[in-house]
DNA sequence: ACATAACTACTACAAATGTAGTTTACAGGA
DNA sequence: TCCTGTAAACTACATTTGTAGTAGTTATGT
């Protein structure tokens, strides 16, 4: 399945609030652009026909989808290419960028270091 | 600068194989899918539109290209959004998932706890 | 000098994408 | 019950993308 970048905004949303409305989700969507609530639309019409969201449910007159892919379905199909793209195949080159780039902050190298602690811990048995 | 997907494969042998004419981008190309030498050379005139690439030189009939923008200037621009994308714009979480799903080998993995471990100490004093 | 192969430039076209208008139908308030 | 506003469904259209054919030109070997 392969979703546009604007599709994969809307998708976004579905993975990270959940289960909503058309009119929802073109509430968020326009805190970054100005899009009519008809393109909005027109996206999740689209993405239904794609199957990357279902109907769950109505509530009044507005129907609600949800996710039908997950994003991590999406994104271990997207990384490797990416990574083949811009570092050659090789993630180690990615994790350098990252680090040369100092896109990594505090935040990030303390979630790493746990990560990779416990990871360690689960290894070790 | 938007490129679409063909137009990155292009602009990768570019990168990586330096200046050359049409004719060698649609040989290696056809390596991994079956495209008409127009087909490679429109996506070349295309890039040349858009200023991703321009002709150095002339040998024989060919006329020889070169990339004009880097690959950084590209990855630096689409990893942030890759990154917002699947991983709340956090990046820590991308390299935790090439851990989990192993595309890390273990000496990158020790190559990153050294790299923490050096930044904490760099940071202390 | 000429023929020919190959390379460029131009044209074409369907499908996907971003964007939005128009029409229809119905939920909910007066 | 009837009106109205809103949401869905359908239609539209320019641009981008993938794909390739055709016509024109020229380097080069004979």
């Amino acid at each position: 399945m392969k979703l546009s970048d604007f599709e994969l905004d809307v998708m976004q949303l579905f993975w990270d609030e959940g289960p909503c409305s058309a009119a929802t989700i073109h509430k968020w969507i326009t805190k970054d652009k100005n899009v009519a609530y008809t393109t909005v639309k027109t996206i999740i019409d689209r993405l239904e026909e794609k199957g990357a969201i279902q109907r769950t449910s109505v509530e009044g007159r507005s129907i609600i989808f949800a996710a039908a892919v997950k994003k991590e379905a999406i994104s271990t199909k997207l990384l490797p290419e990416f990574v083949r793209r811009f570092f050659h195949g090789n993630s180690s080159q990615l994790v350098a960028h990252l680090i040369k780039d100092d896109k990594l902050s505090e935040e990030d190298i303390s979630y790493l270091e746990t990560f990779l602690a416990n990871r360690k811990t689960n290894k070790g048995e």
